[in-house]
DNA sequence: TATTTTTTGACCTTGTTTGACTTTGACTTT
DNA sequence: AAAGTCAAAGTCAAACAAGGTCAAAAAATA
């Protein structure tokens, strides 16, 4: 359907700006192969305030459309805590951390379950004691990144 | 009788595509050469939620109904999911099982991300590449538990 | 025969695609 | 500055493409 495939384009190229995307219309369109008013629908079908983000366009010469995924409170609080994990984390710590993430909602509690399974001295047993602490900051990290 | 025929063809194809299948009626309706409301009935009398099927459906343009069978328990399916990972798994194989939690719903698409995520390569870089695969199996177990 | 199940078709609701027409803004010309 | 031009984006309704519903007719079954 053409409008999935645009809307998993928009998305991509705004995972690749960082959520901040100006676009074409007319310019698009004619990329893709499409009448102009197919982005028109695709945006206010799709990228709508309740989903999270915010449009804003200008008419005119030169006029575009604003696309913005707000969460940037958001990822900045998820990327101030990705640099607070540091190369270790023991997994007492790593609990403490996601109830952090989940009193501030950035996760559910299945989520959160999810999470401190993957960390869980269960999970890591495999591992020499020694290395268990780096590869949980890293899954630590890792999950933190997709949450963004 | 004509019912039959084409449960037996649903049943059949979903056999050939692990439990989830998409359809379209109006296609299908016309292959088979009856009337379009004929697979609904067909639906609605034989595959439902007490017999362990899952219907959704999306109207429009595109259209489809989407048929999953739960062949088990949800915690059956679970353990036996958690045995088919075995003591090791790759990156790969492991989106492939979470594509299947996901497709039958077990977890959502927040809850796929994060878990690939954890089991992602960047996840386990830090691991000698001879236990990143056990490692991962591990994580992915507990993470199954988890879901129980 | 009475009851239940199946079959069919008319009509409804939802979602998508298209195109004609309108509004806006930057730039140019008077 | 005011007016004109043109390149955007906006709007809206019609056409189209699904699936949903429901009730009547037909067939199967008890």
């Amino acid at each position: 359907m053409l409008t999935d495939y645009i809307a998993q384009m928009i998305e991509e190229m705004l995972n690749e700006s960082d959520g901040i995307l100006e676009l074409q219309r007319n310019e698009m369109a004619s990329r893709i192969g499409c009448v102009p008013s197919q982005i028109s629908y695709v945006i206010s079908s799709r990228f709508t305030p309740e989903r999270g983000y915010m449009i804003e366009s200008r008419r005119g010469g030169g006029g575009c459309i604003r696309i913005v995924r707000k969460q940037m409170g958001r990822n900045e609080y998820l990327m101030h805590f990705f640099c607070a994990i540091g190369d270790e984390i023991d997994e007492g710590e790593a609990v403490a951390y996601l109830k952090n993430l989940l009193g501030n909602r950035y996760i559910n509690e299945r989520e959160c379950r999810i999470a401190a399974a993957a960390m869980s001295g269960a999970a890591l047993s495999s591992l020499p004691v020694s290395v268990r602490s780096a590869a949980r900051a890293n899954i630590f990290k890792q999950i933190i990144l997709s949450l963004m």
